[in-house]
Formats: C-alpha cells, sequence, structure tokens
RNA sequence: GCCGAUGUAGCUCAGCUGGCUAGAGCAGCUGAUUUGUAAUCAGCAGGUCGUGGGUUCGAGUCCCUCCAUCGGCUCCA
C-alpha cells in the first residue's frame, strides 16, 4: 500500500501501482472524468501514471491553471500532427502551451503558410481530435531517440536530445505519431472539441536572430465549442479597448507618416492630460525631496562615450547629427542620464548633501526598428517621468524603498491594482552585455532584492532583464489582450558614477564614490497612458478626464443660465463643456456617453426656475435636482478619495 | 529588420469570379426643428480606391515594387 496527500490535505492509502486515474475515481466518478493532468510530488504526470511511492497528489481538471497547460500541451502534438499529415517534409521543433493556448515552430522548408490554410489544419485537427488516441509516454535511449530524428533528417530535434540527459528522454505517442516531449498530457485527444488557429508569425530557432526563421503557428482549443465562442468574444471586446481606436475617438494623440513613424503627436486634449499627469507625480516628487532640472535634447557623442551607452547602441541607433563647420557630433538624447550625472558633477557635494534627486519629463529618441513600433506603448521619441539619485552607500537601501513607496503611490492613485514586480537580474553568463565587475553587480542585485523583502512586496525574478549597467525592478502592467508591458521602473546603478567620476567628500574628509538609483513611476508617459487607456477603456479618474461634466441645455432658451453654470465650475476649477447645440436631448447625452464624459448636467425650464441642476452619471444613472454646490461637492469628495487611498 | 495579414471619403465599412460616371452610415456644411435622460428631418459637399510599375480592349478587383498599419519574432538604455 502508498500513502497519497491529496490537495485538500487529507490522506488515503492505495495498492501500490495505482493509476492516477483511479485515484480520482476513489473521489467521486464525476470528478474523475473531468480530471485531465496530474502533479505527484511538484511534477507534472500523465493521468495514465501508475503511482508506487507516498507522496502528494495534485488533480486537475480543464478549470485549473495546470489543467489547461496539459490541455493545450496535447492540443499542440495534434496541430503538429495535423501539419506534418498536410505538408510533406516539415521538422517540427518545439510547440509548447502558452498563457492562452499553444504554438508550434515548425520549419516548412521552402514552402509558407497563411491564413488561408487555417480551414484546412484546424479540420484536419478536429478529425485527429474525434478519433480519440491515447497519448501515451514511453522512455527512450538517447542513441535511439537520435536515431529517430536523424532518420527523419531533423537537426532541430537532434540539437534538442544532445542538450538532454540520456534517462531523461521520453517520446509521446499519439496515433501514429511520435514526438520528443517531457510529458504533461490529457488522457486522450477527445477531450479537445474545438481548434482556432489565430495567426502564423516567424519565429528565430532558439529565439536567436543569427537563427534561422522558423513558422509559428499560434493556436487554441477548448473542451467545449462554446468556450472557443466565447473566447473568441472576448478578444473582440478586448479590441475596442485598444489604446491607438480610444486616443483616436477622443482626440488625445494621432501620428502623421509625413513626422515620421513612431513619432506621437499629442493633440489639445492629449496634451492637457499629459500635463496634468506631470503635475500630479511633480507634487509628489516636490514633497518626497526632488529637485526639477532642464537638460537638452541632444549631447556631444562623447557624452555617451563616456556612459558606455555609444558603445552598446550607438551603432544601432539614430546616427550622430553633425555640425556644418566644427564637425562635432552630437546624438538625439536617448537617455537623461549622463545629463544628470554632469549636473552632479558641477557641484562639490559633501555627504551631508546627500541624497541629491534630480528629476526631469525628459524627452529621448530611440531608432525602434520599424517592426517593433506599436502605438503609444513603442515609440520613437518620448518623454520619461525621469529622476536620478546620487547618495551615499548606507542610504540606498532607504532611499530604494522611498521610491517604491513613490511608484506604488502613482499607481494606486491611477488604479493600476494588478502590476506585477519583477525584479530583473543579469544572465551572468552573458556577461558580455553588461558593464561593471561582480562585485559591483552582486552588491546593486543584492540591494533591489533586500528593499523587496523589506517592502514585503510580491515579486518575480527575470534572469537577463536587467539594464547593461544595474539591475532593474519594473512595475509590469497588461495591456487590453494580457500583453505585459513594463511601465515603472527603478534601477540601481554603481556604473556610471564611476565612469562619470562622480564623488562626494565623506566625513573622513576623503572623496567617495554616490550610489546612483535611476527611476521612473510612470516610465513613459506615452506608454503609462497607453495602459491606462487599455485598463479603464477610456474612462479616465475624473482628476485626469478631459472633461469631467457635460452641460447638456434642453433648449437655447436656457442659454443664459447653462452659462450661469458653466462659469460657477469653472471658478470651482470643474471642466465642463456646454453643449448648446439645436438638438434633442436623446442626441446630447449619447454623444456625451460616447465621449465617456463622467457627469452631464441637464438644464431647462425646472431647473432654471428652482436654480438647481439635474445630474446623471456616465452610465445611465440619474442623480436627480441639486445645486451646483452639492455637485462641486461630489466631484471633489470623489477626487479626495482617491488622493487618500 | 524578419514571417504573415491588411490598406476604398475625416471615421466605420460595402464593392461577387476584372466590365456603365466607386456606394452606405456616422462626422462636416446649409436650412428647418426648440426638443426632458443613448442617434429630429431635409439638402449639399466629400474619394486620382496607400505608392509606383505591369498584365488586359478594360484594374478598387490580377501580378510585382515600395510605404504604412495590424498580429508575432528579434530588440527595448
Amino acid at each position: 500500500m502508498i500513502n497519497i496527500t491529496l490537495k485538500d490535505g487529507s490522506k488515503k492509502s492505495f495498492p501500490k501501482g495505482i493509476s492516477v486515474l483511479d485515484v480520482a475515481k476513489s473521489i467521486s466518478e464525476g470528478f474523475a472524468r473531468n480530471v485531465i493532468s496530474a502533479k505527484f510530488n511538484d511534477i507534472i504526470i500523465e493521468t495514465t501514471t501508475f503511482l508506487d511511492t507516498d507522496g502528494s497528489l495534485e488533480l486537475y481538471t480543464w478549470e485549473d491553471e495546470n489543467g489547461k497547460k496539459a490541455f493545450w500541451h496535447s492540443s499542440s502534438h495534434i496541430l503538429a500532427q495535423a501539419i506534418q499529415e498536410l505538408y510533406d517534409g516539415v521538422k517540427l521543433t518545439i510547440g509548447p502551451a502558452i498563457d492562452k493556448g499553444f504554438y508550434y515552430d515548425v520549419d516548412f522548408g521552402d514552402k509558407s503558410i497563411s491564413e488561408k490554410d487555417f480551414k484546412n489544419i484546424e479540420s484536419k485537427m478536429l478529425e485527429i481530435a474525434r478519433e480519440k488516441h491515447d497519448f501515451i509516454m514511453r522512455s527512450v535511449s538517447k542513441s535511439d531517440a537520435l536515431k529517430f530524428y536523424l532518420s527523419k533528417k531533423n537537426e532541430y530535434k537532434v540539437e534538442l536530445i544532445k542538450n538532454l540527459n540520456d534517462n531523461e528522454i521520453t517520446f509521446c505517442d499519439h496515433s501514429n505519431f511520435t514526438d520528443l516531449c517531457r510529458g504533461g498530457h490529457i488522457p486522450n485527444t477527445g477531450i479537445v472539441k474545438a481548434f482556432k488557429l489565430l495567426s502564423v508569425a516567424g519565429a528565430y530557432w532558439r529565439g536567436d536572430e543569427k537563427n534561422k526563421q522558423l513558422t509559428r503557428v499560434y493556436a487554441i482549443s477548448f473542451p467545449k465549442q462554446k468556450l472557443l465562442n466565447q473566447y473568441l468574444e472576448n478578444l473582440e471586446e478586448a479590441k475596442k479597448r485598444d489604446h491607438r481606436k480610444i486616443g483616436k475617438q477622443l482626440g488625445l494623440f494621432t501620428f502623421s507618416q509625413k513626422v515620421g513613424l513612431g513619432l506621437p503627436l499629442w493633440l489639445p486634449k492629449g496634451a492637457e492630460l499629459r500635463s496634468r499627469l506631470e503635475t500630479f507625480l511633480k507634487d509628489a516628487q516636490k514633497k518626497a525631496g526632488y529637485e526639477m532640472v532642464i537638460t537638452p535634447h541632444i549631447g556631444q557623442k562623447e557624452l555617451y562615450m563616456t556612459s558606455g551607452h555609444y558603445e552598446k547602441y550607438g551603432e544601432d541607433s539614430f546616427q550622430p547629427i553633425g555640425t556644418p563647420k566644427e564637425n562635432e557630433e552630437f546624438l538625439l538624447k536617448p537617455m537623461n542620464c549622463p545629463h544628470h550625472c554632469e549636473i552632479y558633477n558641477s557641484f562639490k557635494f559633501s555627504y551631508k548633501d546627500l541624497p541629491v534627486r534630480y528629476a526631469e519629463f525628459g524627452t529621448v529618441y530611440r531608432y525602434e526598428q520599424s517592426g517593433e513600433l506599436h502605438g503609444l506603448t513603442r515609440v520613437r521619441g518620448f518623454t520619461q517621468d525621469d529622476a536620478h539619485i546620487f547618495c551615499t552607500e548606507d542610504q540606498l537601501n532607504e532611499e530604494f524603498k522611498n521610491v517604491i513607496d513613490l511608484v506604488l503611490y502613482v499607481f494606486r492613485s491611477l488604479g493600476f491594482n494588478n502590476f506585477t514586480a519583477q525584479v530583473s537580474l543579469r544572465d551572468s553568463e552573458k556577461s558580455e552585455k553588461y558593464i561593471g565587475s561582480d562585485e559591483v553587480w552582486k552588491k546593486s542585485e543584492n540591494a533591489i532584492l533586500k528593499a523587496v523583502e523589506d517592502k514585503k512586496l510580491k515579486y518575480k525574478i527575470e534572469k537577463g532583464e536587467a539594464a547593461f549597467y544595474g539591475p532593474k525592478l519594473d512595475f509590469m502592467v497588461k495591456d487590453a489582450l494580457d500583453r505585459e508591458w513594463q511601465l515603472g521602473t527603478i534601477q540601481v546603478d554603481y556604473n556610471l558614477p564611476e565612469r562619470f567620476e562622480l564623488n562626494y567628500k565623506g566625513s573622513d574628509n576623503q572623496l567617495h564614490r554616490p550610489v546612483m538609483i535611476h527611476r521612473a513611476p510612470f516610465g513613459s508617459l506615452e506608454r503609462f497612458i497607453a495602459i491606462l487607456l487599455e485598463n479603464t477603456a477610456g474612462n479616465l479618474p475624473i482628476w485626469l478626464i478631459p472633461e469631467q461634466v457635460a452641460i447638456l441645455s434642453i433648449s437655447d432658451k436656457y442659454e443664459k443660465y447653462t452659462k450661469k453654470v458653466l462659469n460657477l465650475l469653472e471658478i470651482n476649477e470643474i471642466r465642463a463643456l456646454l453643449d448648446n447645440r439645436s438638438e434633442t436631448m436623446g442626441r446630447k447625452i449619447r454623444d456625451a456617453e460616447i465621449n465617456k464624459t463622467p457627469y452631464m448636467i441637464i438644464i431647462g425650464e425646472n431647473e432654471e426656475k428652482e436654480n438647481c441642476i439635474s445630474l446623471r452619471k456616465h452610465g445611465g444613472e440619474d442623480l436627480g435636482k441639486m445645486s451646483v454646490d452639492d455637485f462641486v461637492k461630489i466631484i471633489n469628495n470623489s477626487i479626495k478619495k482617491i488622493f487618500n487611498n
């Protein structure tokens, strides 16, 4: 007998060699029918696996993340089989499950496929699914595995196998199809009831640009057709929250081919929105002891050679601007740090002066390859809410934590509660990508880890995501389509102070190097506003939105009174739009709704007589009659609530 | 930059397998209407169909080039 601990903590004994499915059946037949994957002692196994030791077992259905993973991973086998049957001579590489669905990277040789082929592949997949083939794992020796793929002339699988240990190579069979696979399948293909191929894309083998580009086929599958339909509907809904669409609707920003790609043009309402965000942060920074500075948009090439940015990015950047006579070379400012270092250097600081905190809304220009541009989230010209803190090593922890507080305050005030804190460390195997000694890296990485631990922040670690000069704490937020974007960032840097020879006089009367913290709570105003628009579907917080209230008059008979109301609101610093068009009330409300105006004031005969207003909230709620003063209180209180959070 | 898709009026879209002066709704303009919680009515105006080439008696429609956009890959100081 063996003892199995289940997820709920209960312990049961079973005969040695019982299958996972039979354990599930012992709980209930109905539950067992839904079990599609399992984990035993923290290792993902098959539902058909026989258990012969004590251990803890987790059973997964479609409702579990791990269940979905197994489901989609298994689906990718079906996709691979369908492709192999339909396209002769293709070479399969890898096909993992992802957050939403799965993909398979295929070398189609000289053939190519496009969306036109999707229907065909989908029906083939459905055909395979309906045949209810079991997924069966088997161990294979390294030499047999190599033999198998050498005979198929599949150099990709051969490379994968060569990197595996002899005793850990397994194949998975279903139908007459075999794939190299480490496991984690649903019982059989029949459980998959609906497939949808989503897109094709080029993807480099092993993610390396120097390697051959394969064809990646993205797809998703479900245990019920209804779930697929629902997924596709949600996708359509999410697309409506696209910041490019909302930005256009609300008149916030635009692009011009003549001005250049990736160079946003801020329209009046967008510019206002931006400046409101800037004021908000400036106020918070002032309280936190920052000083504003302003630096030019270009800098001598030498400046960036000193910082190391030129060596790292110079060649694939906007190329230097020359002067006509002296042959001087200037770069468009791609970041503000070197300028701020030079500001620091213009003073002689003592340890008593530190920390020094220089903040700037610095507009920077970076060459991004055309295919990388994306609305406001990835652009060639953008404004960072940048600041650099120069402090002593003793002050580093405290300063770093204060910045975390500031970032969290900014996020909270804007309703970003679903962020991920990511500690971005260097990939120590690729040391050529970074500057500075191991010792300095260890110090700065530990500084970040200590600060997040002290703040009890939930975080994940990503190796290889550090900047070339130092590790980062990044605050990631998802867009409408669940793609993660880096917004806020805090970075520890021992390197630039060294390169710019920054120093301060210590209490020992000796010169010391300060440590530098780079930080930007928004990241960039462009990206921040983009993600904000997608997260709010354009229903921005009341303190930010361009028009807080629309005054809608029932007829132009009440023009005088509407103007009086408008005037009262303006005195109270409430942004109002007066709609005095000769349109119906229904029409005016509709327009204000589409414009996402949070409040609508309706004014007609009754309101004028009673010297009051009628209030409607965005979405339809009727708040009834009240005085202008009471309305001002409503707005002011709702704003206060946001900031007292 | 690479792979795939898309590109028709300010916006959203129609235009079948190539065949009359390229259509609609919204927005705009003009006029009428003076309106009570999501679209008042009428008229007018608006496009060298992304660009450049080609095939054809004839191209928005087929082919090629380039540009831009979208979804990915790579990159992201």
